[in-house]
Formats: C-alpha cells, structure tokens, sequence
DNA sequence: ATTGAAACGTGGTTTATGCAACAAAAATGT
DNA sequence: ACATTTTTGTTGCATAAACCACGTTTCAAT
C-alpha cells in the first residue's frame, strides 16, 4: 500500500516545454546552473536535464560544461573551444594594442563587437582611468568594475548582439564629444569600413563623428570584404589597429588618405 | 638531449597574480570557465588552477562550480542553493502576479531590482507583446530574447547593481509616457517607499511620475523599513503587489491613500 | 480500450573532477 | 650561499558526472 509500485508524484512536475524554458529563464538570470540543482528543482532524474541540455545545446541556446550548463554568453563571444579557430589571438593583440592609446582620463567612445570587447578587457587590465561611451553591454560590463568610468547609450536592446541600436542611441551619442573612438567592423575595403548588422553602421559613424581620434579595430580576415551598409570613407579615419599590415590596392588607398596604420606584435 | 631532464617551459607562464586576474578578466567576457581549460591555457596543472578558484571564490569574485567556475552574477542574484533563505519564492510569486498585471501591447518602466527581475522573467515566460523601459541590464537581457521590445536607458553603469543612474537617465525617462511601471524599493513605510541605493530614488520617482498605473513590488520584510532615500509617498501608488497582506498603521495608511494592495498566492 | 511513440527512469560502466598529502621547484629573506 | 617560505606538481583515491542500453510510464490518437 501507500506506494504500491508505482511512483508517487510528491510534487506536480513540469512537462518537457515548460521545464526547458525554466532552464533558459534561470540561466538568463544566473550565469550557470548545475544538473543536479535543476533535477532535484524539477523532481526529475538527471538523465532528464541531461536531455533537455543537449536538445537545448544544439539549438545553442545554452553551453554545456561538466556538471551543468550556463548561458551562451551573453553576448556571443567566441567560446574557449573555438579559440584556435576564430582569430581570438588576433582579435586580442589587437585590442591590446587599441588599449594602449587611451591615455588617463580620456573620453573615448567604444562600439559593440568582439575585438571591441578584447580592447575593454585590455583596458580593464590596465587600468587606465578614463571615461569610456558604449552601446555595448559587454563592454560596459567589463569595465564597469575597474576604474573606468562607464557611461551607457540608451536605445533598442538586441539581444544577438548585446547592445544597443535605434535613434535614442544616435541622439545620446551626438551630445558629446570624446577624445577617441574604438570602432569595428565586419569588413573593409578601399571604400572604407562596411558593417552587416542593421542599425549598427548609424552608431559607428556617429561615433567617428564626435571624435577627435577615430581607430579603427580590424582582423586581416576583413580585409576587402564589404559589408551591408557603408560606415565611412578611408579618411573618415585617423588609425587603423590590426594584425596585419594590408597588401595592395587596399594599402595604397590608405596611404592616400593619410590614414596611420598600427599592427599589433 | 633536447630536453635534459627538465620540464621545458615550452611557454612563459604567468605567476599567481597575474593569472588570477586573467581569470577574472575571462569570467568578465565569459559566464563560464572550466578548470581543464584553463589549465591548458595558462600552461599550469589543474590542481593550480583549483587553488586559484578557492582563493577567488574565498573573496567572493567568483562562484565554483563542478568542473569550473562562473562570474559571481552579472548582478547580485542570490545563488540557487540561498534559494531557501532569501525569500525567493515570495518575490518568484510577486514578480509572476505584478508580470499578469501587464496587458497586450502595452508600455512599461521597469526599475532595477531583484523583485522586477524576477518580474521581467515572468513577464518573459507569459511572453506578453510590450514595451519595456528599463534602466537595469539583467531586466534587459530576460526580456531581450522574447517578445518584448526592450529600450535600455542610458546613464552611469553601476556595476554593483547591474544597473544605470544619473542624470542621463532621468532625462531619458522624462521623454515617456507609459502605461505602468513597476518599482521595487529596499524600505516601505507609511511614509511610502524609500531607496539606500544612491541615485536610484530618483529613477524610481522619474518612472512613477511618467506612467498612468504604478505599482510596487515590495516583500512583506520590507514593511516598516525606511532607506535612506525617500522615493514618493503612498498616494503616488496605485497599486502595491506583495507576499502578505500589511498590517496596522501602514494598512490604515495605505487605505486611507486609496492604494490597492495586490497579495500574490 | 489498444497501440505506438515519445518521454522518462534505472542500472551499470566509463570518464572527469575533487580532495588530500607529499614532493619538487621557485621565490624570498638573511 | 643557505635556509625558509610559497607556490606548484604528482599521486592515489573517493566522488560526481557522463554515457549507454533497456525497461517503464505517459500521453495522445484512433
């Protein structure tokens, strides 16, 4: 009797959907979440969770780690696997490199991106005290706890990219102006810095405009290819950071626009 | 020979602080990192690595977890295992009941707080098309993936909260009229809710100011406290969404004000 | 009711992590 | 140069988690 064979639900139990998105709301919430927290949370086995982080996992709405899971990132950087394979070494000498030119207590405006976040992280490590300008909440986050002064646009949220677009950022940027801008880009030609992700290129080029010194963050991998929409021409720029020193017609051009061009060791 | 007898550093290696910092540093840009990787990464045994996290986390900069460790919380969230202590069911059940207070299509303010993200989380779950205004990143990030539409103030970040202040916000702010917002505060009293956090008194009176219907999410403990700051009085309510039903002289109060009190189961 | 598919649990095995004690190496002070 | 302290590596073992295969339950459609 009692529990003749069967088992008893102590506890009403959700069902697959439901459970998931309680997964993706607590991780949207807490960076990880372990698989025996949620099994004991659900009353269910672990072999569940297990289940539901692997469907979860391959729609890369979460990360696996041993023992639990934890948000994508919140943003989307590169994870520590893909580090060979997606120019992070690049990516971070370059930031490096960009994090060096801001001088104490300089106002500089920061873009949205990953070789952007490389340059925060830098610039943490530094410690350089400055007043820094985003859009992106990556960026703020990373610098918001060192001794940088971080002032945030306001704006549409996107998700995907982690910042902030639309024409409250536009206006918000426009009111001031900095000492240098950190810019990237998701390719650059001869006709200048191109972006795809829509309602970024406004931001960048009212970056480049508020600024005395405008950089530019760009991986060799970019060179030449074009994105959606025009940022600005070669001499809308005073340097470019990057880990390799443009060949060609793409040289050429930037030496006619007297453009500096920095390569990160 | 080559190698004699020696480990060859076949990599330079950082010492103790430094590396504890670059662990820091990834955390900032990563929810999670695990122990085997960074071991690999910084060229040292995973037992060093181990005591590096026991001295993090000792300081409370990072939080451990089976396999690795995770960002201490991009906020303060209280962890899974305070689940019990910190009165987090009675804010899950305000958050889920203040979350159906919100209509179709309507406009939002939603202040920063551990109540409103457990508020924005519902809010996400009901999926309820809106528009949210929002001055704090972790209510941004719940929100941002579903369908809400989300503009994100602009404004000093604090770290520490997760949050932006300032006069850029509140002039941000100032620009809206919303159909509801929904406050939290760190006190409640007859003399109505009061704020310790510097500068986010102002933010919560700018959002009650600014919308037709306001609410305030506030935890039964919280009755009878002052903070420092006082945000507005009870007749600038309309509506309080709690655990439990206030008593006394703050219900007489409230009554008098012609404040709703709304319990969640 | 029957049936089939999907979801879930259980048990056993394999692998990765945690932990503790000791040894080796490096840094530091005298 | 020597001794001391700190830091790191190594080893062995306990434990937790991953993985796999199979049986059971649940649920929905007929």
């Amino acid at each position: 009797m009692g529990k003749s064979k069967a088992k008893q639900k102590d506890q009403a139990r959700f069902k697959k959907g439901e459970r998931r998105r309680q997964i993706l709301l607590e991780l949207k919430l807490r960076p990880h979440v372990r698989i025996s927290e949620l099994a004991a949370r659900f009353n269910v086995s672990t072999e569940t969770v297990r289940r539901d982080f692997d469907a979860l996992s391959g729609e890369g709405l979460i990360a696996r780690a041993h023992g639990g899971a934890s948000a994508p990132t919140q943003g989307h950087y590169p994870s520590l696997n893909e580090r060979e394979s997606a120019r992070i070494d690049e990516r971070e000498r370059i930031g490096q490199r960009a994090a060096d030119l801001v001088g104490d207590g300089e106002t500089v405006m920061i873009d949205s991106g990953s070789t952007t976040i490389q340059m925060a992280r830098a610039l943490a490590y530094l410690g350089t005290p400055c007043t820094v300008i985003t859009n992106s909440i990556p960026v703020a986050m990373t610098l918001g706890h060192g001794t940088a002064q971080v002032l945030l646009c306001p704006g549409e949220y996107l998700a995907a990219e982690s910042a902030v677009v639309g024409t409250e950022t536009l206006e918000f940027l426009a009111r001031f102006n900095v000492d240098r801008c950190m810019i990237g880009s998701s390719g650059f030609s001869e006709e200048g810095p191109s972006e795809s992700v829509r309602g970024f290129a406004a931001v960048k080029r009212m970056m480049l405009q508020r600024s005395t010194h405008r950089h530019l963050l760009i991986d060799s991998e970019k060179f030449g290819r074009k994105g959606l929409a025009h940022v600005g021409d070669l001499a809308d720029l005073n340097t470019i950071v990057v880990d390799q020193r443009p060949q060609g017609s793409l040289q050429a051009a930037l030496e006619a626009a007297c453009v500096e061009t920095v390569v990160a060791s």
